[in-house]
DNA sequence: GACCCTACCGAACGATCGTTAGGCAGGCAA
DNA sequence: TTGCCTGCCTAACGATCGTTCGGTAGGGTC
């Protein structure tokens, strides 16, 4: 309808079709799983058809690999950023705090790519796996030098304890926590934080 | 071979077919999905053929709902022991500890069955999902009690985040805790649960 | 021996899956 | 105008899926 070249393209753009399957395939992985999603599902998903997905991937798991490590890209990205706006002066339950909310941003901010990690990783083909576990070792790396170096007092065995307890409770509020709804991550980083840090009986009673 | 009536049978007994489905189904679930696992492969487990299991279970479905039913009842009944084990003077820290433990018993002492609620169940079809959800909703009403009890300074919604926090944590061990290397659940539901209290300043310097 | 019940099997059904082959429309370059 | 490239299509392939049908072997009961 409107051609001019002027405006902003009401039509699909160059490179569009790629990136609603990503997002759409990312969405469906998420809440039905990755078995029980069919290509045909994730075509109707952006009005294509099946066969049309393999124009822009090499296969299902492909497009799922590819999925996994946007998802990556975006916990790690927000892990360095947060480790570049260190300050010489902060406390360890700053640091980590600004960690956490990284992590829960990223998490919330990409969430079909992100949860994909933690719902449908466990079940994905083995070849997808291996592709993907390099990134998560370099990711869980970098946590269990974070959390060595703000708790020195910990060995190595109770710094991989608080950092699996760690994951396993930012990754949960996927589930759980609606960020439009119930308030910011950045309050629910800082719960996390000062009960990790203080125990709730202070936590409670203070607020 | 051996015909003796007196000793213990070496052949399969009475019952034995559908409980083995059962536990290998289960087993198979919880390492690569529902839909990932198809009944033959389940049947090539226990030494069948598929269409042998539909002699125990009406379909796949009805398997996949005996098994969760069965993962509900074993964290409910540890529950329900720990409660019945309360003490008049003991503290609200003792007997969150003593609930920690009770689910983290039953979560490895029955794993196959309960991961499945951890692992699988987001994405279980629609009808097995409403099948379970009333046992899912029970047992979580019994935390929400306890927590509001022990800690009746907190107010429901900040209970809820606790629970799903304490959940998010005890559910993830499925994955990365082994008790038969790692030492005793006790211990780690000591440390969850002196952590949760008290916070990381004072259990690490303390430990 | 007749009967039945439990536990299992071989074979097949229709449906759905991931994937491929070949074609067609439109935009852009020469 | 010709030719190529991108993006999407229809149609179909073989494989695998959950499930069903019609058996059969063996043990217990009368």
């Amino acid at each position: 309808m409107t051609s001019s070249t002027a405006t902003a393209a009401p039509s699909p753009e160059v490179g569009d079709g790629r990136r609603r399957i990503l997002e759409a395939a990312a969405e469906l992985f998420q809440v039905r799983g990755y078995a029980e999603t069919s290509t045909r599902t994730i075509a109707e998903a952006v009005d294509m058809r099946a066969a049309s997905i393999y124009h822009h991937f090499d296969s299902k798991d492909a497009l799922l690999t590819e999925i996994l490590a946007i998802g990556m890209q975006a916990v790690t990205d927000a892990f360095d950023a947060a480790e570049l706006a260190t300050e010489p002066d902060e406390t360890g339950a700053q640091r980590l705090q600004r960690h956490v909310t990284a992590h829960l941003d990223a998490l919330f901010g990409h969430k079909a790519f992100t949860a994909a990690h933690v719902t449908v990783f466990p079940f994905v083909p083995a070849a997808v796996r291996v592709a993907s576990v390099e990134d998560r070792d370099r990711y869980e790396a970098r946590w269990t030098d974070l959390l060595g170096s703000i708790a020195p007092e910990l060995d190595p065995s109770q710094v991989r304890v608080v950092r699996l307890s760690l994951f396993g409770v930012m990754n949960s509020t996927l589930d759980w926590f609606d960020p439009a709804a119930e308030g910011s991550l950045d309050e629910l980083a800082n719960a996390f934080v000062s009960t990790l840090w203080s125990g709730l009986g202070t936590v409670g009673g203070g607020n």
